[in-house]
RNA sequence: GCGGGUAUGGCGGAAUUGGCAGACGCGCCAGACUUAGGAUCUGGUGGAGAGAUCCGUGCAGGUUCAACUCCUGUUACCCGCACCA
């Protein structure tokens, strides 16, 4: 057994606790390093091992930190607004504030339990009306500015969540959350112009340490693509279609135009033949799901219009026709049709019979004419472009179209506004009033919080909950003071989490969201950290809102996280996610109380790798073993019998001393002190990569060396042992910190092991008197060598080719040539 | 189809600038101790071979005195996006 347990843990946080050793100190802002994981949703079950990979992990990192000097700023808090207390309220009746707060009160007294730095001082919930005031300020100031506004569009609707969902809340069709179909609904929602910072949000991610997959799913996301718009002329009607292409090179190849069946003017145009059978298209794409029209890409359908445009180039009339392939949302919802160029319209032509000619000709023939070329070439067929390139031409047909005024350069983005608006109860209110007379009414400022009431009907029937509460609804106008009605839907939460980062460091701040002089100090956040599933939400949206905010004057830097890192995950034994549902959780509480919280935060330290996390091990009956804990468990107490050892020897209290002065150590301190420095210079390298497990190795290394200096040793110099001894335990520290504190603390210290300094490492205790040589005959390991440190090249050489034991092997040929890499190896080149 | 990544013993995983592959731990084997335990300690442990040796980082080539590392091609798996004009 040993005497470091779950009680050990106990006494210190308590202590620490106490004595706040871990708070915050805003006067040596000048040193912070604000250091941040994504904060967590309040679930009512105790903390999971996810809970302890995350937060006790990246804790071991802050606290390295601390120790090197830096004023770590490491707060907590709960994104408590969300879909699954108010699932969890209507399964059981339990409304979502009480389940919430409990779930709080829960997680606020587990996640001590890991024995994690953070400075609770500087804690924040997002369902309290103390931070969703602010976050209603937030929307207010978009509105203000114009990037926060109400239309009327064909939006994702989840029919099992009842609500409307964000283009980044739909993942293969389905609802990010219960996987259901999504499905197309006309609705006014409330959108947060994020398209206007499109350029921005892409041309300022290549600077940012952040994963370069992470970038370039962002960059992806946000889809910029260079092209121009070319308008057709109606052939019957006035005005044109605006077309967008990145291949105007391409455009005497166009055939045909095709919308998109939600294009505004197909009704317009189509002629009384086809009115028929176009509406009938068009309601029956309407209501495929996002599901079915993946799963009809291969049969691509369409009808015609029966109307024409022309040709802008040579006036030819041209059909235009409506087909699913064309996205309304993407673009300008129509594309000139070029089916000699590009697969998707040749297919196209191909089912309806439309011509199919080539206007460019590939500079290395290999397509076969039946089929679509889509690479660059040499202009064909195309008037007075003929044998310009594709590159070329796409510049001259441009500044033609733009001399007829029928077309221009231009770039768009896949990326689309930001829908923010939600029919669902437990959310932050839209502070908007809508008045008969006045219209859109934004709730004055010194009105917030829009507190959301706690009375209210939450089962979802597709109605906002909060329409059915008058008591909220009924309210005047602020500007004409009227009858008027508040709006009823709830923000997504993702725009609560758009901004906490900015909220932490002035929490209590009741004057404003933040004080900008102090928030420009402390931000940007230093490292975040947190999985890489919110690349394309919470990450883009925070973004976003950083320079909106900055472009309105609140802020001074427009990028929140200047570095991110993304943790691994840790699986069940099946390699599947842990899930309640799949029944491969593991709980980490078994683990704490029979063992300790160290030798936990230890034990994932070491036996994963951070970034890539991994299943957990199992037994020979496949089951989950805890035999690697054990494993943990086992250096822990070999550990307290070499600090026992050592007050056995030195009786403390221990002196804190000095390092022996390198020229004094005999040569087996030198071995050890060797190994000291060296476990100094790479935890002090890997611990700041988050490469936990070989810096825990370089512990074991250190503490085997230690224990076998002093068994080997006649006289074992005491003042060397007891400091080395007191350097490993401040390595632990980070690690291991309540462990490290207990054995701090036997040694007879009465100040906290966690406000000593980060050990440093000389280079000249890495300089031995003599290194071993591999010596390798045509690059193959044939014999040791060991030589003095300061062996000239020519020495090693000749001591090397001297060796007796290859002698023979050297005979059968003759040397061409000694290559020597100092302090490493010599490799003997014979022929 | 596009983008990003991974591949090393029985297992988790190491390997700095191209320089002795397999650190550290688990498991396994042998031994010690014993108040007989699912405890602890010590030693060994990539594979093949009696052995000198030979073979080994997904696969096939290449560069180099030297390749897990660099280059070309290829396979498998994972993640994200996907009719984006």
């Amino acid at each position: 057994m040993s005497r470091y347990g779950v009680a050990t843990d106990r006494k210190w946080q308590k202590r620490w606790e106490e004595e706040q050793i871990y708070a915050f100190r805003p006067e040596r802002v000048s040193e912070k390093l604000y250091c941040l994981e994504m904060f967590s949703y309040p679930s009512a079950a105790n903390l999971h091992l996810g809970h302890w990979w995350n937060y006790g992990l990246t804790d071991c990192w802050a606290r390295m930190q601390r120790m090197q000097g830096k004023e770590v700023f490491r707060p907590m808090g709960f994104d408590a607004f969300g879909l699954p207390a108010e699932n969890y309220a209507i399964r059981t009746g339990i409304h979502p504030r009480d389940s919430t707060l409990a779930s709080i009160a829960t997680m606020q007294v587990q996640l001590r339990q890991i024995g994690a730095t953070y400075d609770w001082r500087y804690e924040l919930s997002t369902c309290d009306a103390s931070y969703y005031r602010w976050t209603q300020w937030l929307f207010l100031q978009l509105y203000k500015n114009g990037l926060a506004y109400r239309k009327d569009a064909p939006v994702n609707w989840c029919p099992s969540c009842q609500t409307v969902l964000a283009n980044e809340q739909v993942h293969d069709g389905g609802c990010e959350r219960c996987h259901t179909p999504v499905t197309k609904r006309n609705l006014t929602q409330w959108f947060f112009k994020i398209t206007d910072y499109a350029e921005e949000l892409v041309t300022t991610l290549d600077a940012l340490d952040w994963p370069e997959k992470t970038k370039a799913m962002q960059k992806n996301w946000i889809g910029r693509s260079e092209g121009a718009f070319i308008d057709f002329p109606l052939a019957d009607h006035p005005g044109f279609i605006r077309n967008f292409t990145t291949r105007a090179d391409t455009l005497y190849g166009a055939t045909y135009l095709v919308l998109a069946p939600e294009h505004p003017l197909v009704l317009t145009i189509t002629t009384p033949t086809y009115r028929e059978a176009v509406t009938q298209y068009i309601a029956s794409t309407a209501q495929q799901s996002e599901l079915d029209r993946v799963a009809n890409v291969k049969e691509k359908t369409g009808v015609f219009t029966g109307a024409y445009a022309l040709h802008p180039l040579t006036q030819e009339k041209i059909p235009i026709w409506i087909a699913d392939y064309v996205l309304a949302t993407y673009g300008t919802g129509s594309v000139m049709a070029v089916p000699g160029h590009d697969i998707r319209d040749f297919e196209f032509a191909t089912i309806y019979h439309l011509p199919i000619p080539r206007v460019i000709s590939a500079a290395h023939p290999d397509t076969p004419d039946n089929l679509p070329y889509i690479g660059d070439g040499i202009l064909i067929n195309s008037a007075s472009f003929n044998g310009e390139s594709s590159e070329e031409a796409k510049i001259t047909v441009v500044a033609r179209l733009q001399e007829l005024g029928l077309g221009q350069a231009t770039i768009t983005y896949r990326l689309r506004d930001w829908l923010v608006s939600r029919q669902r109860y437990w959310g932050a209110p839209v502070p908007i009033i809508h008045c008969p007379h006045c219209g859109l009414v934004p709730v004055p400022e010194e009105d917030l919080p829009v507190e959301l009431p706690y009375d209210v009907q939450f089962t979802p029937d597709g109605q906002s909950p909060l329409a059915k509460s008058p008591a909220f609804m009924e309210t005047t106008c602020p500007t004409c003071g009227a009858a008027a009605l508040r709006d009823p839907d709830t923000l997504d939460t993702f725009v609560d989490s758009s901004w906490y980062f900015l909220r932490y460091p002035d929490n209590r701040n009741q004057q404003a969201a933040w004080d900008p002089a102090w928030i420009n100090q402390m931000l940007p956040v230093d490292r975040y950290v947190g999985g890489p599933e919110h690349a394309c939400m919470h990450l883009l949206y925070a973004r976003f809102i950083t320079k909106a905010l900055r472009d309105m004057g609140y802020l001074n830097f427009g990028e929140p996280f200047t570095s991110l890192f993304h943790q691994g995950i840790i699986l069940g034994v099946d390699g599947q996610r842990m899930s309640k549902s799949r029944g491969n959780t593991i709980a980490p509480d078994g683990y704490v109380e029979r063992y300790g919280a160290d030798v936990l935060r230890l034990y994932l330290a070491f036996a994963f790798s951070y970034s890539d996390g991994g299943p957990w091990p199992v037994d020979a009956d496949n089951k989950p073993s805890d035999e690697g804990i054990r494993g943990i468990y086992r250096f822990v107490q070999r550990l307290e019998r070499w600090i026992d050892r050592l007050l056995e020897l030195v009786p403390a209290p221990i002196p804190a001393g000095t390092p022996t002065p390198l020229a004094s150590l005999r040569p087996a301190e030198r071995e050890l002190n060797f190994t000291l420095h060296q476990g100094i210079k790479t935890i002090s390298r890997d611990l700041p990569l988050y490469q936990f497990n070989t810096s825990i190795a370089q512990i074991m290394i250190l503490l085997t060396s230690l224990s076998r200096y002093e068994q080997e040793s006649s006289a074992p110099n005491l003042p060397f042992l007891a400091q080395v001894t007191q350097e490993m335990l401040r390595l632990l520290a980070p690690l291991a910190p309540h462990l490290a504190e207990e054995l701090w603390e036997e040694l007879g210290h009465t100040t906290s092991i966690h406000n000593e300094a980060w050990p440093t490492w000389e280079e000249a205790a890495l300089v031995l008197d003599e290194v071993e040589y591999g010596v390798q005959i045509n690059g193959r390991i044939r014999a040791k060598l060991m030589q003095p440190r300061d062996a000239s090249q020519e020495d090693i050489r000749l001591a090397a080719l001297a060796l007796p034991s290859l002698a023979a092997e050297l005979a059968e040929g003759t040397v061409a040539k000694v290559v020597v890499v100092p302090g490493r190896l010599v490799n003997i080149v014979i022929t």
